[in-house]
DNA sequence: GCAGACA
DNA sequence: TGTCTGCAACGCATC
DNA sequence: GATGCG
């Protein structure tokens, strides 16, 4: 049984020990698992296909994972097993590893989350099965004030990409208008983030004032083909403009994060101009595209960071406080 | 996926 | 030795 | 407090 079934840019470096495959960079060393074994089973894609992935892809990637606390969305059985999500750093964590602590439940505990530097850690990581990568929206232990604002516009059920793309150019004009910068990307399932580099002066209920007031803009603009219902049932047909994304300890899929959908998609960043054709490409399609055009989400990594201190004048947007949590 | 408990 | 079991999130909205 | 949500 083949350990990847994808031409891949370049082959995993790894020398065969037994049961498992050895991975080295220095002094460390890396024991993987299973590639062979069957992660897509429509596609026949393997565990060392996934592997192979973030090895290629880890150059474009790392600037976006780079000092961020990760949460690993695991599938250890593949695409069709169960999942869980991770955040604190397993008990067999190899000491090289570096984690974060970071604070939760309103500082009465601590999270010691993993953060990758390099291809190896990367490897790593997703030997466990760790099929999504999901940074948070913040770098390093201080959580409190985020790197980028973000919409999140989640196609409903009757609803598909089509009109994510029409509502993202609506997000757009809005946003053009205000003299800020976004850059989007497919999320690799159903729906596109677009994302707002920041200074790192804002709190998430300032930003959650800014994002809210904008999409309830963008509601009323079309009332038909979005919505901000919590509601599941509520939201049929239209795309929800998930605000409260924006917030501490919350998380979405990396750019260039895998999918366990079909085709094995991996969230694709695009330009604006893009925005009429793009599609989720895939694990096998984006390095092609990488080859092409480059990184499109850059300066969402690099910045420049904005303030939106404009944005919360002309909006009036006063920041939305998370109701108080019990302890 | 993996470490540790157990037969 | 092989097989089995336990374990692996969180913050916020709404009612 | 319990449940829903992503
Ligand atoms: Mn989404
Ligand atoms: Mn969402």
């Amino acid at each position: 049984m083949a350990l990847t079934t994808i031409d891949w840019p370049t082959e995993l470096p790894v020398v065969r020990h037994g049961e498992h495959w050895i991975a080295r960079a220095g002094a460390r060393e890396v024991r993987l698992s299973n590639l062979p074994k069957v992660y897509w089973p429509q596609e026949g894609f393997t565990k060392g296909d996934l592997l192979t992935y973030y090895f290629n892809v880890s150059e474009t990637m790392l600037p976006h994972l780079e000092c961020r606390p990760l949460t690993m969305k695991r599938m250890p059985n593949g695409v069709g097993g169960s999942f869980f999500y991770e955040k604190n750093a397993p008990k067999h964590t190899p000491d090289w590893m570096l984690t974060l602590p970071v604070p939760s439940d309103s500082d009465t505990k601590i999270i010691n989350y993993l953060t990758v530097r390099d291809a190896l850690e990367m490897l790593w990581v997703a030997n466990l099965g760790a099929i999504e990568f999901h940074p948070l929206h913040a770098r390093g232990s201080d959580q409190t004030h985020p790197s980028y604002a973000f919409f999140d516009l989640d196609p409903a059920e009757g609803a598909g990409f089509e009109e994510a793309r029409y509502v993202a150019s609506l997000v757009k004009v809005l946003l053009d208008r205000l003299g800020l910068q976004a850059y989007p990307k497919t999320s690799g399932a159903t729906g596109i983030q677009i994302m707002l580099p920041l200074d790192g002066t804002h709190t998430y209920d300032e930003v959650r004032g800014v994002v809210g007031v904008i999409s309830e803009l963008v509601h009323e603009a079309d009332s038909t083909t979005t919505t901000l219902e919590w509601e599941v049932s509520k939201r049929t047909g239209k795309v929800f403009l998930d605000v409260n994304m924006n917030r501490e300890g919350a998380n979405i899929a990396a750019a260039y994060s895998v999918r366990p959908e079909p085709n094995a998609t991996v969230s694709t960043p695009f330009e604006w101009a893009e925005l009429g054709t793009i599609e989720n490409h895939s694990i096998q399609s984006i390095f092609g595209r990488i080859a092409k055009v480059g990184d499109p989400f850059l300066p969402v990594a690099e910045g420049p960071g904005q303030s939106l201190l404009p944005a919360i004048d002309a909006l009036g947007a006063k920041p939305r406080k998370a109701r108080m949590v019990r302890r």
